[in-house]
DNA sequence: TCCATAAGTGCAACCGTTTCAGTTTCTGCT
DNA sequence: AGCAGAAACTGAAACGGTTGCACTTATGGA
């Protein structure tokens, strides 16, 4: 591999990190690639490595499964979603806060070709769909927490439990659909307003008559 | 093993269905008592299929998986949660019935003992909650397409597989409380009404005032 | 300059899971 | 009753993800 001679990106940068960086860069460049050309389960983690030319030893010190060679974004989402509630604008409800994050930030996954190749991959791979759907349920707990404290509740709160793993189900129940945007509307409007304003088919969710 | 004598459960059950079943049960009893005895991780399927006296090929021929060694009802509980919405009484909407179904059939876990050491062991092992998790929601289709039928919409309603999801996250949402009734309880009032109702703490989750 | 330590190596092992080429056991049919 | 064929089961071997171990190398701070 080899390590660009730019300079650091900050005096207190040393040059351990940095190759330490451009390895795990090395190792998931290998593995997309790889990932792409023969699919999820037909690339090894032995190839990998070679390709990185690192031992599989070294490939399992920088990422703790073959599964999250796909997704290097996981602490960020975390990150964001704390900001997003935190950070809300005065006025703004934590719920119209999560709406606003859902849209901004879950909806677009597209433009970059090469991260459509991707989402496409996952989509096609059954491991790689539940991966992706744990990932998410995994940021329930920070969330339900961050939700709480903003609203001055008990930490193990119900109605803020809830609401966190409701919220992240909402990538999984936008997955597949022709209009994102417009599930993440309906559905955050069925979570504000709940099931008993459902009237549309002649037949309320919540009303009496048998179908 | 050994096959028991007794008369056949009915005239068209053969020997060898029979056999296949005590095979099943000598597998899933010889996995209960080691999990149990060593822990899940600790136990091998090797050991396993030795106690229970088959080939490790055997023991995979009826189980897809080692996790699967401790949940033997995947189908039962999908059977369940059609039967709770296709056959609940008439004046009872979709949302009753679920609830209904989830205090029926999900709150009481306990009694049996060897039942709430199983439980622990589950609660204990990530690998065993995760599993758990996923298997809750393998059933969100099926409800799904159940619910919709039910009200006559369209198969892949978005209000229907949110709400199916919603329901499936109770179980994992209830685990650790201290009155899973009330849980229960509170959720489907949080599905119904919505979060807009919450104005328990000087400031609704939905509301503009912040923390 | 020297040393503690982090990063990386290579190999062998473990474990879940699958494949394969059989053998045994049952069932339905004649 | 007798037979063909399917289904259950076997044993051993392999595969692929993952970890442990003893070891070398590179780096940064004292």
């Amino acid at each position: 591999m080899e390590y660009s001679d730019a300079m650091p990106d900050s005096p207190t940068v040393g040059r351990r990190e940095r190759k330490k960086a451009a390895t795990r860069q090395a190792i998931a460049d290998a593995a997309l690639d790889l990932f792409l050309e023969h699919g999820f389960e037909q690339a090894s983690v032995r190839d990998i490595a070679e390709r990185a030319d690192v031992s599989t030893t070294t490939l399992f010190a920088h990422f703790p499964s073959k599964e999250a060679l796909v997704f290097d974004r996981e602490e960020e989402v975390d990150a964001e979603l704390t900001a997003a509630v935190r950070e809300r604008p005065e006025n703004q409800s934590v719920v119209e806060a999560l709406r606003a994050h859902a849209l901004k930030s879950w909806v677009p996954i597209a433009s970059d070709p090469r991260l459509h190749q991707l989402t496409a991959l996952v989509d096609q791979t059954p491991a790689l769909r539940e991966y992706a759907e744990r990932m998410w349920m995994r940021h329930a707990g920070t969330l339900s927490a961050v939700i709480a404290e903003e609203l001055g509740r008990e930490a193990d709160d119900l109605a803020c439990s809830a609401l966190a793993r409701f919220v992240l189900e909402i990538p999984t129940l936008t997955k597949g659909r022709h209009d994102p945007r417009a599930t993440v509307e309906t559905v955050f409007d069925l979570l504000i307003h709940g099931w008993q304003s459902q009237h549309d088919s002649g037949d309320a969710i919540t009303g009496s008559c048998k179908g």
